[in-house]
DNA sequence: GGTTGACCTGGAGTCGGCTCCAGGTGCGAT
DNA sequence: ATCGCACCTGGAGCCGACTCCAGGTCAACC
């Protein structure tokens, strides 16, 4: 099983290495594993792990409530229904964001035809 | 031609108190006009210019820029292609956000469908 | 004429989310 | 052996966007 460098999961999850290791303070990130020399060493799982932040993080996700997801998923598989439960108000959150910004767009069109028709 | 108290361009626009001298302040509102005893009185315009705002605001653009925007508007209409291009890229943003926000909520539904197939 | 309530000001404080820094370690290449 | 580089730590600082506060004014209603 690889394991990856600061500098690779720099790369791969688009995170700068202050961020994680922030996320990493805050309890965001299990305790990442070190080598000989104290260094981190990223597994798989970390990594995929950070794919959902970014995805729970892009979508506006607050820290405190990745945290809550993180303490369920902690917790073990007796909580997969609160998981269920926390993605799908995010989710409802995530279309309401579509649906506003679509709405607002279309206010920006309009203004930019009325500009538009004014030169 | 009629104006607004404060508490009603609260209501309207759904700004706090707060939020709209911090505008003023900054210099995204004119200074706007007062009663005998100092009391804002915002005009129609006024709260037709705030609705921009609420529109710009919510679909991200930072404050910095809207202070260019309403620099434009401030300098007249010989400024009317700078309006365009400036909102036109805003818009692409906007569309990128949306085109962001629709691509990640597949994760988050197939991480709700894996929760649900593993429940 | 006293109280209430909406408003005023300048300035400080808050909050979320990083971002930066100084000073230090350990490893591989020249 | 010494250099450069990637990494380490704790803690301070920053940025955007508000939000709150103390102390004051004015008009209106009881």
């Amino acid at each position: 099983m690889s394991v990856y460098t600061p500098a690779e999961v720099v790369e791969e999850t688009g995170f700068t290495l202050d961020t994680l290791r922030y996320y990493e303070k805050i309890g965001l990130l299990e305790p990442v594993g070190r080598n000989a020399a104290g260094q981190r060493r990223f597994t798989e799982e970390d990594v995929g792990w950070l794919g959902t932040i970014r995805c729970l993080r892009d979508t506006g996700m607050p820290i405190a409530e990745m945290l809550r997801f993180a303490d369920l998923v902690r917790q073990g598989d007796h909580t997969i229904a609160d998981r269920i439960k926390l993605l799908e108000e995010h989710d409802g959150r995530v279309q309401d964001q579509i649906a506003n910004l679509t709405e607002r767009q279309r206010y920006i069109h309009d203004k930019i035809s009325y500009y538009r028709r004014v030169v």
